[in-house]
DNA sequence: ATGAGTATCCAAAACGTTTCGGAAACGCAA
DNA sequence: TTGCGTTTCCGAAACGTTTTGGATACTCAT
């Protein structure tokens, strides 16, 4: 913990001179910044962050919460976001508070890190529509960048993955292989991500001259193997057409279609044909189902370092225009899905 | 963002008695303290913390840092943890600050984080023996609190689990059962908590007057249900006598030894007895085995609050011999374990 | 010699808080 | 009246930085 004052006494030169020639100034002589550079070489120095964070208003801290009940997803997919953000700050030498807290007191926490100021700015994942996080944070004026859309006002940063033609290229991918009736299961209506889902599920059907059945749109409280499980045999147990493919959410709903068709004695893609988006979490690969699983791919973990990088940038007051950005996913055809059975 | 200029201001009073009235001393009237405490939640006002932390030294915000390849154990591990610390340290309106970080570099982030002292205090997982990161905060004189211990010295504040009792518990148990020969698979030899469990387990041998081979004693670099099958197989299928009991450094192990088990159509518990130890993952439960597993049980889960409480009294300057405490595991036979078979 | 321009340096203020060392006002006993 | 102890307040310094607004010295053309 050595100071600027170290330096400035031990060289004889002014705190105000080490410092600017620490920060690459072009005021001070060449000379004496490499002899300063030395200096705070030598011993060790490193500006305190907590100092100049008085003066600048920037602490190089940054922060997330997360509700104690871990809202929508699995720990997994928490775990995945958490240690991707954590290690592209650490990068950039910036410091990652992460605060998981009652998810009834979620609100009462945002605003103590407001009113505190320690941090610089904060992470949202997931939005819901008119989301109170993002009121408040914008009424403090506290810089924040959300991964995923809240809807269409969208005036905040932000980092997207295209959810609207995620399933239009799904569907059109299965209206291709001869489909006409076709499930879609995903996660809760609150949320952005979904309703974007079910818009371009709706429109492609539409625009294949298809119909959609309201009771084949299932929305997850959590996205869950279980619940796709649970809704596939409710879906293909009911009486009068059923579906003759499947598009999931994620691949954990998938895995529990595979479940599912697999008690019913039904076979995938003989059947049925599967369709998943895929986080491209290490532990769940896609690749690796049995048969290999049809997916519109977007690795979560690739989102780390772009909502890392708006967040700075938008901490630095960059306008809202350029950080806001959707990524289109990859799609990838493997043997989940095949051509719809004859009698469909 | 209020200060406490705006509330000295508004109400005519000086900073200093704003200051000292909301600390709490007694230098001021009851009436005015009162005054200014209306003041300052009208203005929404909390102490910059960052603004404090010049003058007390004290920032509210402590530090964790792992690497990023997750060591010896697994990403649901780590998640328990985590989020276990997060949410103490947000109870005590404190900052947990998640550094992940390339794990060949994890040393340059401690002395980084050091040298820049905005940490009060830092927590370590998994210490090794004499482990350099333990080096580095001593001689910075930066508080931290271990979860377990490294080696016998201890000169730092710990919360552990008795290792040692818990091997020697286990065997006891499947002695009393008739079980003369039995093997421990646990974790990485660098790691104190194993060469505790070690000892142990060799030292309840001794007591019992059996012989333990160093072939039934395996390390593993990663505890997982892979290394558990392998290793079981392993041991199983080589000449001459066997096991007819396994303790598991953790459930996955266990689950692990389940499966070798049945592959080699031996069955739980009348031919092989399995104990594990029990960090009690929600995702994992001991109970739900088939059969219920036998356990000796800790939740990790247990672990945040204590650790969170160590180090802020660390930090608050506590002596180090009140800040050093084991707990005692439970012990909860179900029916992984039984009376040796009749050829043991 | 003068003035303008440039290169190099620095003192002091500021950020929001705590803390040190009084100071003022009052009551009360001697 | 004097002196002392309490109670209640406050000015100023300090923490480690950055930034503002010069100041000094030198160069070079006039």
């Amino acid at each position: 913990m050595a100071t600027i004052k170290d330096i400035s006494k031990k060289l004889g030169i002014s705190v105000t001179t080490v410092s600017r020639a620490l920060n690459g100034y072009s005021d001070v002589n060449e000379d004496t910044r490499k002899r300063i550079q030395d200096a705070a070489k030598a011993l060790n120095y490193r500006p305190n962050q907590i100092a100049r964070k008085l003066v600048t208003g920037r602490s190089g801290i940054v922060a997330m919460v997360l509700p104690d009940d871990f809202g929508i997803t699995t720990k997994a997919i928490w775990f995945e976001i958490i240690s991707g953000l954590s290690a592209e700050f650490s990068k950039r030498e910036m410091d990652f508070v992460l605060n998981v807290s009652a998810k009834d007191n979620i609100l009462g926490v945002y605003q103590r890190m407001i009113d505190r100021g320690t941090a610089d700015g904060f992470i949202l994942i997931a939005p819901v529509k008119n989301d109170p996080r993002v009121a408040m944070l914008e009424a403090a004026k506290v810089p924040f960048v959300i991964h995923g859309q809240a809807d269409q006002r969208c005036e905040y940063a932000y980092f997207d993955i295209d959810n609207y033609g995620l399933t239009r290229r799904s569907v059109d991918h299965l209206v291709s292989l001869g489909h006409k009736r076709i499930a879609f299961v995903s996660g809760p209506k609150e949320h952005g991500f979904v309703t974007q889902r079910v818009q371009g599920f709706n429109d492609a059907l539409q625009a294949h001259g298809l119909e959609g059945r309201p009771s084949w749109i299932r929305y997850a409280d959590r996205m869950t193997e279980n619940f796709g499980l649970v809704s596939a045999i409710q879906i293909l147990s009911r009486g009068g057409s059923v579906p003759t493919a499947f598009i999931c959410g994620n691949t954990l709903i998938a895995r529990g279609i595979y479940q599912a068709a697999a008690s019913l004695e039904l076979s995938v893609p003989q059947d049925i044909s599967v369709i998943a988006h895929d986080d491209a979490l290490p532990e769940n690969r896609a690749v690796n189902f049995d048969p290999p699983l049809t997916v519109t791919r977007s690795p979560l973990r690739n989102s780390s370092a772009p909502l890392a990088d708006l967040l700075v940038r938008r901490i630095q007051g960059e306008d809202l225009h350029s950080l806001q950005v959707t990524e289109t996913e990859e799609f990838i055809t493997r043997t989940s899905t095949a051509p719809a059975p004859k009698d469909g």
